[in-house]
DNA sequence: GCTTCACTTAAGATATACTTAAGTGATCAT
DNA sequence: ATGATCACTTAAGTATATCTTAAGTGAAGC
């Protein structure tokens, strides 16, 4: 019982048995013959002095210290995979996984991803869904795209725009609502994704912005804010909108911001990528491309006032 | 590039360089010469395709690709040695490393250790602060006694006894508060350890329960559970006991449950290890032991009614 | 009772990993 | 400047670990 660690080749061999619970397409997965694999097993329990598997008739099971050991060998093996695979992403130009949560998915990327198409086209971009909690090389991605107020140690962080919220609607709806007090009567959507910002960005805080005394409760919510989004173009109500989300329908003409006012939300988008690779290739051009966009759009922040919301 | 593993001696070798930021070093942590150590490391980059290391001067330093590697290899051959000690651990049947939370070390464990090393000489004992989630196989844990309603999948999960709290103080106070309505005037002492539990197990439902409509709110407050009892101990106050801290102090007399009722917390501690080592001979002494133990002070609940709290 | 299947064992072959020894280039002390 | 030293590299030879082939065991299934 050696207090190092065994052969590796043993436990490698240990761990396909596991999974498999058979020599035979353990062996197999490993491109060996069956007595060489069920030497190596032999080899392990002989440096740990206890049997790893009972010997069956016609099969194996796992000793107690067989399912000790087995959990953590696939862990690591495991966690040795994705290393091994995040290095070989830097030598890969080619491929850029991106993750980005929904909305920003479905109203900043997607409606943009031809141009990045046509300016990049021996990228190819894959898509992640978002996870809360995602490890860059165990999960494959690039490149994260994250809403909020703060950067990660050892990432690299690109702040976006800042983002601001202002209430946007259809030129239909703009027409019966010329002020903001007449607001106060209009069918208002709210957008219930970003309850999470302190100080709040929603109607209320915009109307006191405004100085108009009203606190609205009654209206659709959406969880989502590509769906409050959604339902302002469908001209259900007005929506107050994220800048990033909607400054394309507005340059477009499909929403319109009639007051020249928006609240700033004090968070934005964030670029994140791990620590070193900011230099590759592929990781370069959706950067500047990015950035790039974002300044196509940003005579619309320009044209408008961003008020300060006093505090209640 | 292949897309297998690259020989594993190779990333061992990359992950002491990687950890030492030097050859020299890492060849004289796996004690080979510093020329096996450069072989490995060229190999390994050979199979990337791509420089793991920037040789400097005097120095190397990891690039990119190195930099991405290094800390999943270094989790991946953590994970290999946690999974090794724990299948080494079933070959040691004289030590056993146990984890409770502060209040069943203190109140529990402590007070009964000596028996325990007098029945058991052959086992030494280890404890491990209490982890929230904790690793059995990376944290080199044996046994964990918890407290709560359930137990968790792929763990041998073996209750023990129901808890039930009850008013605990010493013999003198008791003598000035005869009766459950004369605690309304008494110095209470609150535990905020249980407060998670649902339905709550406080003064408030305890006075419920014995038909008082009384709910306290002021004494001396403690977050831990032990902290608590020796205030009682001390003659601070009336405390409210969990059955597992309280009873070695009444069956000893330093503490006396004068009205004879408790009430369910709906919740007990349990004992927890590793579903296939709930065999090893260490185990099976230490859960045989507090089973035993935990039958010496039965008579104590047998004593009492055990009240049914109304709902509110 | 014979075949088959899954693992084991033993002997020889081969690939892997290690050591020794010589070499490179840059730093550092004199 | 000059030579010593340090950290890594390279090449040749060697040892070791790992594989294959081939024969063997024992239980299950036809």
């Amino acid at each position: 019982m050696s207090d190092r660690l065994p052969p590796l080749t043993a436990l490698r061999a240990f761990d396909a048995a596991a999974r498999h619970m058979s020599f035979a397409k353990a062996a197999d997965e490993l491109s060996v013959t069956p007595a060489a694999l069920s030497f190596q097993i032999k080899s392990l329990e002989e440096h740990l002095g206890a049997q790893l598997f009972r010997r069956l008739n016609r099969a194996v099971e796992l000793t107690e210290a067989g399912a000790a050991l087995a959990p953590s060998v696939a862990d690591g093996f495991a966690s040795l995979a994705a290393g091994w695979r995040s290095a070989q992403r830097f030598q890969d130009e080619q491929t850029l996984t991106v993750t980005a949560g929904p909305a920003f998915t479905a109203k900043w990327l997607a409606p943009r991803l031809y141009e990045f198409a046509q300016a990049h086209p021996e990228i190819e971009l894959r898509f992640s869904a978002s996870l809360r909690k995602m490890d860059f090389a165990r999960d494959g991605i690039d490149v994260a795209i994250r809403f909020g107020s703060e950067g990660d140690p050892g990432m690299y962080s690109l702040p976006l725009a800042d983002e601001w919220v202002a209430p946007v609607m259809t030129p239909a709806l703009a027409a019966r609502f010329p002020t903001p007090e007449s607001l106060t009567s209009a069918p208002l959507v709210f957008d219930d994704s970003i309850n999470f910002l302190n100080p709040p960005c929603d109607w209320t805080a915009w109307f006191r912005a405004m100085g108009i005394d009203f606190a609205p409760h009654h209206g659709p919510r959406f969880s989502q804010a590509d769906h409050a989004v959604d339902a302002a173009l469908a001209g259900v109500g007005v929506v107050l909108g994220r800048r990033a989300l909607v400054v394309k329908d507005i340059d477009e003409g499909r929403l319109v911001m009639p007051y020249g006012t928006a609240i700033p939300t004090g968070a934005r988008f964030r670029f994140l990528c791990p620590d070193g690779s900011e230099n590759r290739a592929q990781i370069v051009a959706f950067r500047e491309w990015m950035l790039a966009e974002i300044d196509k759009t940003t005579h619309i922040t320009e044209a408008l006032t961003i008020l300060n919301v006093p505090g209640s």
